[in-house]
DNA sequence: CATAGTATTGACACCAAGTCTCAATGTCAA
DNA sequence: TTGACATTGAGACTTGGTGTCAATACTATG
């Protein structure tokens, strides 16, 4: 079963209904790279209206078929959700994303928790910084400019 | 010293220019509660043009006097920040903001940094729940309505 | 298969947050 | 005091997203 065949399941499951408009954009999103914007969806979604376009992103981020990444600097983009809880390693040269979940923020959620005394429903959690390959690029090339943290 | 008279120093510091809009935007921006958009910010200061405000809001950012909070549910407010690195713990129905820092989230990040063979800038991390005293508020009133998590 | 009920669409106006431009003005070092 | 230049304000523009409402398309049902 291909991947829009699946996730095409998931909506109706959720008794959403199946319309060409869903199609189609889901077909944009899948041919989408690591990470994009509603705007890069529009641009591959011709026939479909613009509010239809940002209505099925906002489903598919119910449904857990994208999730957001914050990008270094603050904006937010989409990205296929690998499935279940996960967070991103952001390369900020050359804007690969790796998901990730090993690294597990739990106990210290957990002590924060008993600290504070909140009960948490959930957390957000992205890394930043350079990936092997463009780490080898840039000691070739010192000049290259540095990008803001936005964590400070 | 109060406060608005060390933020001013810090821009002097870095060689930029003391304006009465800028002192105009400091004083309603200290004035705000625990986190605030630029928005509320504009309503606060009168005679300064939008534009003027939007500038010293980066200027500010950029010198760490201010932070942003990533809201469950996406939206970035700003906050004034604690000296240093820290992190937010958001509750989702009041909406207060607490730092924290103890909580260390280093070796998690090195440990990730070392698997996946990045060189770590920064991070960004958000924890959302409920503070005691909504806690207890919502357990006399259990038809309180719940939010989405964000970051699941 | 026909159809009725209702979910969904598209066009468009609107909103929120932020940037850009450029002539006019303000700041401050000399 | 003045000159260099940093900063401002007004307003147009951009980006990302929502709300409205008549028209259309799905799909369960008979």
């Amino acid at each position: 079963m291909s991947d829009i065949e699946l996730i095409i399941e998931r909506i109706e499951l959720r008794g959403h209904r199946i319309t060409e408009g869903r199609r189609r954009v889901i077909q944009a999103v899948l041919k989408q790279p690591s990470h994009f914007t509603v705007e890069d969806v529009l641009q591959s979604t011709r026939r479909v209206g613009r509010a239809t376009v940002f209505r099925t992103m906002r489903l598919l981020l119910d449904l857990n078929i994208v999730c957001r990444v914050l990008l270094d600097g603050g904006n937010l983009h989409y990205r296929i959700s690998s499935r279940g809880h996960h967070h991103h390693l952001v390369c900020n040269d050359c804007g690969r994303v790796e998901d990730f979940t090993g690294c597990d923020v739990e106990p210290l959620v957990q002590a924060l928790a008993a600290a504070m005394k909140y009960e948490i429903d959930g957390h957000w959690l992205e890394v930043y910084g350079r990936c092997e390959a463009c780490r080898l690029l840039r000691s070739g090339r010192p000049e290259s400019q540095t990008t803001q943290v936005l964590s400070q």
